[in-house]
DNA sequence: AAAATAAATATGTCGTACATTTTTAAAATT
DNA sequence: AATTTTAAAAATGTACGACATATTTATTTT
């Protein structure tokens, strides 16, 4: 058994206390988004506590997006965004290899997956969107504007899913990729290592052209391939 | 264009700058996982506040585990975790429908991609868990178990996975699942509505042989197929 | 009754003080 | 002289009180 979730014991401050006392009173009384909360003060008083402490836990859950404070007026419960403040974290500068490794691969993952819901939404989609991002990609001579049209293309998928949480979630993750694609920039050795000799790319153009005409399965096969040039990392350990 | 991006100028708060601030200067002096930070009376006589403000400020890195701080101690900076606290973000309660159908669906768009990366690692992966999670599944009658069952059954193929960062976000997620599950098991005919007539389901046993056995691109359509029960809604729009 | 004015309200910011525990420095003992 | 004991300094955590500012409510005036 997983001994990590008993750990925090009396190892708490007052404030980690305050937080989860607030945090079981809001589940408890089914607050809802919008409503207001009671004042600090009130809240510091119902506690025992002072205002200051109420405050610190407050902003807590203000940062993570959960209530709202409106100045001289009061707090409500937020409308929560699930990636709120994600991109604050996802600081490449600090992630380490292996992190950055992984939510590549995430993006591997989540890109073949994809397949599926950009064939059942592709009827309202702007296909058109991607045919002329291909067609920039195709006239760019420079290195730095074909890893734009790259990105453009990438992003305008996450787009035409019509899944607006899959998006938030690439929005919050294209530093990550941005920041892999530039040191990959500086080092095209490595960035087409461990590619096979028998290896035939996928296009961009080869992937609208399945989104036009394929099918879900063939999408993902193609996207997979397309994008494993990416991955040293897949095809060895 | 949109306009979103450059809304916030002069309607930040004093914290909001200095969190701003101190954003800069950790970036700009390059400071890495567990390098110590400045004393808070330091960095307010730097930046000419109050330790109350910068302190907030503080609060709010440490929140989103950007810092962390040893009482009595110092600060320093914390290597991240990508989706530290967001599990508290997502509370089922405060997410609207759209939300939840979008999170539900981008677990389908993940565990599809998935196949990928399972037959990398399967050979050093424990499909013996997966198994009996399976017998164990077979043998239950009552409901409650079943979708234990089913649960732990998908959770395990995160874990094969060996990616810490898809399993990590899976685990966020777990409270949404469990959430839709628990209202589906409410009502079994919403459950399987919309199901075509001809419609042969995959089992979890299936799955397990086609990793075994099969190929990605095999798993990737069997796992489509398993998962699209529980979606009325990407049937329909 | 409508408009203008005043009072109450709530969060944001500041300053100070003290508690607690770790670290550092100094003193005492062998 | 080296080790142990004791004392001081340091840093975050908590608390209280005060004021600023802008909003809301109540009161007064026209």
């Amino acid at each position: 058994m997983s001994i990590e979730k008993l750990r925090p014991v009396e190892n708490l401050s007052q404030v980690d206390k305050i937080e989860m006392s607030l945090q079981e009173y809001l589940r408890t009384e089914n607050f809802q988004p919008g409503d207001s909360l009671p004042k600090e003060l009130e809240l510091a008083q119902a506690m025992g506590v002072s205002r200051t402490a109420i405050r610190e836990a407050l902003s807590r859950f203000r940062t993570l997006g959960i209530i709202e404070s409106r100045k001289n007026r009061g707090m409500i419960i937020a409308k929560p965004d699930v990636f709120n403040n994600m991109e604050r974290v996802l600081d490449p500068q600090l992630l380490d290899d292996e992190t950055m490794n992984e939510i590549f691969e995430m993006r591997l993952v989540i890109e073949v997956g994809l397949g599926d819901v950009l064939f059942l939404r592709k009827h309202n989609a702007d296909l058109g969107a991607l045919e002329k991002i291909i067609e920039k990609e195709e006239k760019a001579t420079k290195k730095i504007d074909i890893v734009k049209c790259d990105i453009e293309f990438h992003s305008m998928l996450y787009k035409l899913s019509g899944n607006k949480t899959i998006m938030r979630f690439q929005k919050m993750l294209r530093p990550v990729f941005d920041h892999v694609y530039t040191k990959l920039g500086e080092n095209t050795a490595a960035f087409a290592a461990n590619i096979p000799e028998d290896f035939s790319p996928i296009t961009h153009r080869d992937l609208l052209n399945t989104l036009k005409h394929g099918d879900p399965e063939q999408f993902r096969s193609q996207m997979r391939t397309h994008l494993m040039v990416y991955f040293k990392k897949l095809s060895t350990d």
